[in-house]
DNA sequence: AAGTGGTCTAGACCACTGT
DNA sequence: CAGTGGTCTAGACCACTTG
């Protein structure tokens, strides 16, 4: 096949690239950031080809492993994939938010349900044997204890309960009222990495029932949840119940390749 | 700090790796094989410093980009972290399971519970709005359609409806009742990606509680799940019902850094 | 046979962290 | 200051897919 005179139909992209080499900006994540934008915006269609890697390094000024670089970023955000013997293509659908841990106050947030908080509970008390289990530390160790109500447009949503390890972070009663507890963590400096969590359902104790304002026996969607740090380390262990008719999970699974 | 006198106490890994050139694996995955198999046997302790790229490309007479290659496979699992000028450390906890696109089916035999199937219904229909749009398809286009009885030790643990694109793989009941629907579409050459998915709660509803053995009212777990095969293509819809009394999700979420 | 991505090398310089 | 990871280059050969 010639060079550039039986090309696909329709397949090649004419969009323009560049990178600025005064920039401290990464070259690879100038570029990444580029094709991010021209596939989110359409300019790369799904599907399209992006071009060999040698041609798109030689267009740039880039050698090839850089663009590889900024390439492979993208794959792993399952933006484009990559054949061998084929090429580089847009992913077909659009998959828009890759992967997050969900935060109930974001979540309610961006829904436009303007979250609010109550604090049952802020002090410190001893792990038992559970807390002690998530979180790595001794039973009977000193943790710090949060229960919160949520509520959205005065009703109810989820009773929360948060353990932390002790000296982590101060929490102050009035910022938890105001946001959501990951958000406290991150401006704390705390990285958040990953997170392990069952969810299952359960029908609402008579004292479930009369905090959440709705009938025993009700259904209720809870989650269990232990937050890591990038380093590996526990830093929150949280115990939450929902009401199923007032909020489900959405999230998005990646497959290990 | 000298070279290798005032090490700091323990941080040192006396652990040994090599590649084998002749193998048709590649160099950096051998590596990162056996730094994995190193840190989950613990012969990489966490938080040991697995000492510097140079040294150990050097080593292993690899270049410094194959040696950096295998080190970045394990941090995206998230095993090992970087940190400029300090070096690269195993993480503390023992994050077992990476994120995977959770079958039903391979969960419960894990967990050592012999799944069994009955097939309720393996035919083709049209596709309500719903499918339509989860499949990317027209309403009204023909799908595949099954639905099916999970059970172990012969009490039914969960209601299975799926829609699949027409065409995509030829179910055969026989094959339904022994395995799992991800299982058949692997092995069709279908591969997986990444899945959007929804986990609700809800009461039964007498049909559904005469099928799943439940009294009326029961609390009950839903999941809506869309599978995406890599070209981003939809392969798949669920729309399930699990007894909250019998199961619940467990799967770890990593964040976007 | 031609074109693609997959892997690999042997260097280089920079930015950040600690002493 | 020395040591670390972060980025980048300009090549090379191989494996796979397609015409």
């Amino acid at each position: 096949m010639g060079k550039r005179d039986t090309e696909a139909a329709g397949t090649e992209s004419p969009v323009q690239f560049s990178v600025d080499r005064n920039s401290p900006v990464p070259l690879y994540f100038q570029l990444s950031q580029q094709l991010e934008a021209a596939i989110e915006n359409g300019r790369l269609a799904p599907g399209s080809l992006l071009g060999n890697e040698i041609d798109l390094a030689g267009r740039l000024g880039l050698s090839r492993p850089t663009v590889r670089q900024a390439i492979q970023s993208l794959v792993d955000k399952g933006l484009l994939v990559r054949r061998r013997g084929i090429g580089t293509q847009v992913v077909h659908s659009q998959v828009k938010r890759p992967l997050e841990l969900s935060s109930l106050y974001d979540d309610l947030e961006a829904a436009g349900q303007k979250p609010a908080t109550r604090v049952l509970l802020n002090t410190t008390t001893e792990a038992n044997a559970e807390v002690a289990a998530a979180l790595g530390i001794a039973e009977g160790a000193e943790v710090a204890l949060v229960e919160r109500l949520r509520l959205t447009h005065g009703e109810p949503v989820a009773h929360l309960r948060n353990h932390l390890p002790a000296g982590l972070l101060r929490l102050e009663t009035a910022d938890l009222e105001e946001t959501g507890l990951y958000r406290l963590m991150r401006s704390a400096g705390i990285t958040l990495h990953s997170a392990r969590q069952a969810v299952g359902a359960r029908a609402a104790t008579a004292e479930e029932a009369e905090r959440l304002d709705e009938a025993e026996g009700a259904p209720l969607l809870t989650m269990q949840r232990t937050t890591f740090d990038d380093t590996g380390r526990p830093v929150e262990f949280g115990s939450h119940v929902y009401r199923a008719s007032r909020y489900a999970f959405e999230f998005q699974l990646l497959v290990r390749p």
